[in-house]
DNA sequence: CTCTTCCTCAACCGAATGGTTGAGGAAGGG
DNA sequence: CCCTTCCTCAACCATTCGGTTGAGGAAGAG
């Protein structure tokens, strides 16, 4: 397991029962215990889950007593989001550019400037 | 391969070939061959990267001749922005709270009934 | 010390993933 | 018609992943 942490976050995400975990964890934190309680999983198999989430950087354990609560660092998330809107940002500025190319195009035949078209010939309902 | 919506977005930009993809496409459609140059791994291997990132709804193919050219829908992301701001601004919520809580603590820690006050004493703002 | 609670480590298993090679369909060019 | 280009489908292989069970460590309670 030696990928990017970018990657390793949108892989930790990737599963419903981790996404659940995080969601659960950004109202508190909690014990390995209590979030394995809704799932009918073993405690092992959330431990797993809590590997993973805790290797993206997700989540840390601390030690109290018996106890390893889990605390959410949603710093991370800022990682995908930076990565998202960069390219969503750039997606739509294409978008709107092609928008402006296609009504600035005199689509062959017709030269007359055709941005005012909104509704052409008519409605017909 | 029945997983929910979101679990195939965040699986399929979980690796870094198809977010280097993606990251192409928001700037300019492309087709299948200009995509796999880049890489050192088979034609066939973009194509199923491809096929991932189609199963997402990241990206759809139309045909053009013998060509395929692949087109990003950057729409996708935003579902991806949605889930994450939503635990991001609910954790720093929370985390706010927090200090809140410990700025109104006095060094002396021995509440007499901890379930009724917010602001126990003179609130001293 | 013993016992119980909470949790992790290790080994194993079936299914999915990312890659390969080989065959072949679709659409023009000669 | 044949031939080339672009791409996908199918079969296969190694690795990873999500789950299981069993064993065991850490820290209080008796």
């Amino acid at each position: 397991m030696a990928a990017d942490p970018l990657s390793r976050v949108f892989a930790a995400l990737a599963d419903p029962t981790r996404r659940d975990m995080v969601a659960r964890l950004a109202g508190a934190d909690a014990t390995v215990g209590e979030l394995a309680e809704p799932y009918d999983v073993s405690v092992q198999a959330v431990s797993k889950h809590l590997r993973v989430l805790e290797d993206a950087g997700l989540v840390s354990r601390s030690r109290d007593a018996q106890r390893r609560p889990v605390h959410l660092e949603a710093e991370v998330l800022d990682l995908m989001t930076t990565w998202i809107e960069r390219y969503r940002r750039q997606a739509e500025e294409r978008y709107r550019r092609l928008d402006d190319v296609l009504a600035s195009m005199p689509d062959d035949v017709s030269p007359t400037h055709p941005t005012d078209d909104t509704t052409p010939g008519g409605n017909p309902s």
